[in-house]
DNA sequence: CAGCCTCGAGTTCT
DNA sequence: CTCGAGGCTG
């Protein structure tokens, strides 16, 4: 007999050890039992790593080993997804989520099913990172981020790393299938890595939620491995039709626990609102109690074969709800109240908080916005104060707590003076804010304006932010924008945080900028009252600089008011409706148009423009009866592209459209004769919203607004992700 | 004059 | 995103 016979072959052993550990990990990370200690773990790991070297022909992309993580990737390559992860409409309140059993109620009835039937299942709404991992015969091939919901990262040598993902699916899987879910932290892990972060010198991660999201991003997964990262599953995207699926999502969720994917526990069934209500308010009450973060709860329609016919919204599923929790609050105390001048003169009161974390950042700025605002919320320096992260995002002040006032508080007044140049500051009748006059004499100010000349959606020029501009400013480099033009590499790179590179890019910038249109350089003025929409007018309506400058203001204000005033009265029948000029432009905006072009210092900064060589092309399209617009230039109202598809539509976009810039797609709506507006009201005609659209989509709903992707928008001007109409 | 509808301006943190 | 304020309408 030889000696090896009763010790089975290597790759047995290999195979057995394998399956032991990835039993192990199946019962610490999916279970949450764990049935060895660590030491036990760490020794049979250690001996497969052993055996595996030994014998290499026995290796495999899916044995436990390769979850400390293989080659450094250069890079991350981009996966399509199958089906797109579609982000979730949002709610706060229990009337929204009312309305959300409504509609679907409704768009069950109109598709023909028995609506008495719905149930809903409820389940927790992580807070980590949205995935998809693509499984073939079982085995875990790619895995990726949600990226924008049609193209993610590929993660995959990352994600093999992640021990609560199981490598290879246990029963009868699936060809292909593709889950859903949530890449995630647990606190108590979170605390331990950060600990052993802080002990290395390296910086800790703000919250669970980041220090997910940085390890899953880690370039080499080695590093990957070492952070406790956790999944959970709660969606399929495409599946292969080998195996039936179970029909409700109740069962799916089953299902995959049944594969080996870990699912969460607390989750319900129920047949109507109340139930989704008391779902909420219960896990509510239990959250703190939970090992990880969750940012709300989320409702489908646990029967599955009915989401299709209830449909979508937009990007949005109508089946499915996320119920959010109210946004954090947290107590701190108010250190001091600095005041800010912004680009007009404003003075703006700024809340200093001793640094407190709420909603997963840290906090030390609020905006008070202006002296009446701090009036009503009866704020001391010195006062506790409750802060919130309003919207998800901007941190706000709520209100002081008076009873935890101390003696020393000190109440806050208005500076009579600029804080920056020392000019007067005023208060003008029936305005809220306190204005430094200083003009562009206060360097605050004088920052500001070139900051504003700068920006994307003015000149342009790239480079020039606010770290350079300050130094600009403080060297006496540049008074007016016309200075700019004077600027060259060698001056610009002698600032700090400038190599000679940087200088050069920017010089160049500064110069490609002296083509521009003329609307981008009217705003780029930064006239009062005249933004971007403002400008436009005025460019369409005048054609150049000199005649809009030079235009019969006086005359002009006179004018508009008789023609309205003359429209606005009964008229004998058969007498002509006067024509308006300027439409949307006032008498406010023309007295300010007005003074900014008979203040001497303006017209010599736009004559040294000039002579730097800065020319504002005339709008392109300025219909073909340019000769009959002589002197003042009034009366001719531009009209968008009559044949333009979108003509007389007004659009309001929101969210983040995958793969275009929002003002592209505002340029693109204008294009085809349509506008594009801010805010959702009676006359808006569609909403064309991107992912994670914000209020107005329910503004929208809630007014019976039609609501498109971006697919559809552009289908709609015919241009089906191509060039041209 | 009141009640919309828009636009302008200011702002936080990573 | 939100607020303030200008423009327009009834």
């Amino acid at each position: 007999m030889p000696p090896d016979v009763d010790e089975a072959s290597p790759q047995a052993r290999i195979e057995r050890l394998r399956a032991e550990l990835e039993r192990h990990n199946h019962a610490y990370y999916v279970l949450d039992a764990p049935t060895v200690p660590d030491a036990e773990y760490d020794r049979l790991f250690l001996a497969l790593q052993q055996l595996e070297a030994a014998h290499p022909e026995h290796a495999s992309p899916d044995s436990p080993t390769r979850r400390v993580g293989g080659a450094v990737a250069s890079g991350f390559g981009q996966v399509r997804h199958a089906l797109p992860m579609l982000s979730l409409q949002n709610a706060f309140t229990d009337d929204d989520v009312r309305g959300f059993d409504r509609r679907v109620r409704e768009a069950a009835a109109a598709a023909e099913l028995d609506a008495a039937a719905l149930r809903y299942c409820a389940e927790l709404k992580f807070d980590g990172l949205a995935i998809s991992l693509r499984y073939e015969d079982g085995r875990f091939v790619q895995g990726a981020t949600r990226g924008d919901g049609a193209v993610g990262e590929d993660v995959t040598a990352n994600l093999r790393t992640v021990r609560a993902i199981p490598l290879r699916l246990d029963g009868p899987a699936p060809r292909r299938l593709e889950v859903r879910g949530e890449v995630l932290m647990f606190r108590r892990d979170f605390e331990r890595m950060n600990d052993a972060q802080r002990v290395r010198g390296d910086k800790p991660f703000v919250n669970p939620r980041n220090a997910a999201a940085g390890s899953l991003r880690q370039l080499d997964p080695a590093l990957t491995a070492q952070r406790p990262l956790r999944f959970f599953a709660y969606g399929l995207g495409e599946v292969s039709d080998d195996v039936a699926v179970p029909g409700s999502h109740a069962a799916l969720l089953d299902w995959f626990g049944a594969l080996g994917l870990p699912v969460g526990q607390h989750r319900c069934t129920v047949p109507d609102v109340e139930g989704l209500l008391a779902f909420y308010r219960d896990i509510g009450a239990r959250r703190a109690t939970l090992p990880y973060d969750i940012d709300g709860v989320v409702y489908k329609v646990d029967q599955r074969d009915w989401h299709e016919a209830i449909g979508f919204v937009a990007r949005a599923p109508r089946f499915a709800l996320a119920h959010k929790f109210p946004a954090e609050e947290a107590l701190t105390e108010l250190l001091d109240i600095d005041v800010q001048v912004g680009r007009t003169g404003v003075l703006t009161p700024v809340a200093r908080l001793r640094p407190v974390f709420v909603g997963g950042v840290t906090v030390t700025n609020a905006t008070l916005h202006n002296e009446d605002e701090l009036a009503r919320k009866d704020l001391m320096i010195g006062d506790t104060v409750i802060v919130r992260r309003a919207g998800d995002v901007i941190p706000e002040v709520v209100r002081s707590v008076p009873e935890a006032r101390p003696a020393d508080a000190r109440r806050f007044l208005m500076p009579a003076h600029c804080p920056v140049c020392g000019s007067a500051a005023m208060r003008e009748e029936g305005e809220v804010a306190w204005r430094c006059v200083g003009g562009l004499y206060c360097k605050a100010q004088r920052k500001q304006a070139l900051l504003h000349f700068a920006q994307r959606r003015a000149m342009d020029i790239d480079g020039l932010g606010e770290k350079i501009v300050e130094q600009l400013v403080e060297r006496d480099l540049v008074q007016t924008p016309a200075d700019l033009y004077r600027l060259d590499a060698a001056v610009l790179s002698g600032l700090d945080r400038m190599g000679d590179r940087s200088a050069a890019n920017l010089a160049a910038a500064i110069a490609a900028s002296r083509e521009v249109a003329l609307e981008r350089f009217v705003f780029a003025l930064g006239i009062r009252h005249v933004g971007e929409e403002v400008a436009r007018i005025l460019a369409a309506e005048f054609g150049g600089l000199d005649e809009t400058l030079d235009a019969d203001w006086a005359g002009l204000i006179e004018a508009k008011a008789a023609a309205q005033k003359h429209n606005a009265r009964a008229r004998p029948k058969g007498e002509p409706l006067l024509p308006v000029p300027l439409e949307g432009v006032g008498p406010e905006i023309m007295r300010a148009i007005q003074a900014f072009a008979a203040e001497p210092h303006n017209r010599e900064v736009i004559a040294g423009l000039r002579a730097a060589g800065v020319e504002p092309t005339r709008p392109a399209r300025r219909s073909n009866v340019g000769a009959a617009s002589e002197g003042g230039g009034t009366g001719h109202v531009s009209a968008p592209s009559p044949d333009g598809v979108l003509s007389g539509r007004i659009i309001v976009v929101t969210g983040t459209l995958p793969g275009m810039a929002r003002d592209e797609a505002e340029a693109l709506i204008r294009k085809h004769g349509g506008s594009a507006t801010g805010s959702v009201s009676k006359r808006t005609s569609f909403v064309l919203a991107g992912e994670n659209p914000g209020s107005k989509i329910a503004k929208a709903t809630e007014l019976g607004i039609p609501v498109m992707d971006l697919e559809q928008f552009l289908r709609m001007i015919g241009r089906d992700g191509q060039e041209n109409s």
